[in-house]
DNA sequence: CTGAAAGCGCTTACAG
DNA sequence: CTGAAAGCGCTTACAG
């Protein structure tokens, strides 16, 4: 890439051909790994290319070739630090196989329906080897279509498995356990669960999860429920669930984000000590948890594990039946007491 | 979309001109808006392309179309609050704008100069309708080359303008005027600025502009520059800040994250108080700004405004010479003393 | 309004 | 190893 040539159009290989002096196949095949050029004409070729500065059309090339087609990943929200973190592992990985990817942000759309539908459909017109659903629940309808149409899909946190799809989803049964034993042994006998009206399977999974276990110890449980998956939801269901008699010495919610929000609340509206008034566990190792302000004690989500096992599933042909569980970490900080 | 047809391969035109039994130009023209088809070859080969669960190749028309050609978002630490935020806004715009994003992360890469390099390659092989340099300095010899291959570029808060490239920048001499005076106002004598080692023009330029003012009025000020633009940093500077004599009263940050790293510091491991013992202020408005943690003081980035700029550019033929000035606005929050 | 044909920029058997 | 030719899936003058 030198050159102080200005163009209107880009360089087409064609034209490298004729300042070569050779045929149109050798161009092409110049920049195919592993195709046979003698090494002059190649030398011939670069050369020439690098005068027009050439580079191959990769959208022409995509047309016939399946690796130099695009993945699309599909969200919403995408600075809140979940999805802000999933979206940076993934397009780090992405773009170290060499892949382009496409982000399709379905925030914006009128309705939450209209979004999904519009991005599917883009997905879908662009040739994506590989949809990657981030977050939001696409309707079964769609997601079948989609595969009808000969587009292989990826969904990350979704609950019920759907036919034909890769599911990646978080073991968390076993965290939840963990969380509730470490509330007991903190000395927690009222504990609350908050977690969000947003309906994602995921977070609605790993509350019943917590609920299991909380009831199965003999723990006296509150559910709080409610707003989108943000940080005011958290405030929110603080000022609630700490607002009475009986405030609840332990709280579960099952998103960091919604943490951040209750331990805000509870510190500075409510004046309480954490962890000495309230222990609080959170879910995903956002970048946030681990700041001077939070301290937070939670589980991490496999970021990293994911964004590895999406990689390996676009290259491959056939997409595993069973969903791949991936487990999450204990992250042990400052806002659980920690003994009796 | 509908349709319950499994296909190994997703139909072309070809196929539904077949099945509709009309020409591949009245496929074609079917699509594409405000061409003549009547109504009634229309309705059959919608019918057809139902039935064959097709959807116009945009990757194929893309060689040809300007307009279905992708738009490329270059950045880097894409999880950072900042680059988050203005990912979100920015895909969404062009969402809106049905256009086609793709998004490379340069931060996996092995050096800072190879990442940089080959997603400038990428955006060239993939004939981006326009590359926009969302962070990170660019080489200005690979800029010209892009620029020369009839690339068009749109460059975020880069200090020096390059020819040929749009450039759009916050106009933060005014902010850093408000930020001294709130400063004086608050009793200020001693006053400090944090900023990075990352070298980002647009930094550098904040700083120098607090700098000027701050002497101006005769502020007395101390310089702390070092690392990478993160929490980490902010953490480090207050540490060495704060812990001889002669502690500044107040400091101003040229990004928040910066700023939430001083405040936790100074809070959790030198037991001051916010703003009584010390006056904070940020630059960019990030989420986190407003949680109850931070009530940061800062000035908030337009991202929108920016946003919408970029949308404006991408679609008109010639971009402007001289760089687009955006104000910040300031937020007045709860990390400055009212008054003296 | 419509179709046959040429074009976009690429790849890939096929002969030599 | 090489080039002429057919192919990928699209669009777009050009006649009718």
């Amino acid at each position: 890439m030198s050159g102080t040539r200005l163009q209107s159009h880009p360089a087409s290989a064609a034209e490298v051909a004729r300042l070569a002096g050779v045929s149109r196949s050798a161009v092409s095949r110049t920049f195919i790994e592993g195709a046979s050029v003698s090494a002059e004409t190649r030398a011939r070729v670069l050369a020439a290319a690098e005068a027009l500065n050439y580079h191959v059309n990769h959208l022409a090339r995509g047309i016939s070739k399946q690796d130099s087609r695009p993945v699309c990943l599909i969200g919403a929200t995408l600075d809140a630090p979940f999805h802000a973190r999933m979206l940076d592992r993934l397009t780090q990985a992405l773009q170290r196989a060499r892949r382009m990817v496409m982000v399709i942000n379905t925030g914006g759309a009128d309705g939450p329906g209209a979004g999904v539908h519009q991005a599917l459909e883009h997905a879908l017109s662009y040739r994506a080897v590989a949809t990657v659903v981030l977050s939001g629940t696409p309707p079964a309808d769609l997601v079948a279509a989609c595969v009808a149409a000969g587009q292989r899909m990826i969904l990350l946190n979704r609950a019920d498995p759907l036919p034909g799809i890769c599911h990646i989803r978080v073991d968390d049964a076993p965290a939840m356990r963990d969380a509730v034993s470490m509330l007991l042994r903190a000395g927690v006998r009222r504990c609350a669960l908050v977690t969000s009206a947003s309906g994602t399977p995921a977070l609605a999974q790993r509350a019943a999860h917590f609920r299991r276990e909380a009831e199965a110890a003999g723990l006296s449980l509150r559910v709080w429920q409610g707003g989108p998956t943000a940080y005011a939801t958290g405030q929110r269901a603080a000022r609630e669930l700490l607002a009475g008699a009986d405030r609840p010495e332990g709280i579960f919610c099952v998103t960091d984000l919604l943490a951040f929000g209750v331990i805000d609340a509870a510190r500075h509206e409510f004046r309480m000590e954490i962890p000495r008034d309230l222990s609080v566990i959170g879910f995903d190792d956002v970048a946030q948890a681990s700041w001077g302000a939070y301290d937070l004690t939670t589980f991490a989500h496999p970021f990293d594990a994911i964004a590895e096992e999406i990689l390996l599933r676009i290259g491959s042909t056939e997409l595993p039946e069973a969903p791949i569980l991936l487990p999450p970490t204990l992250c042990w900080r400052g806002t659980v007491r920690p003994e009796g």
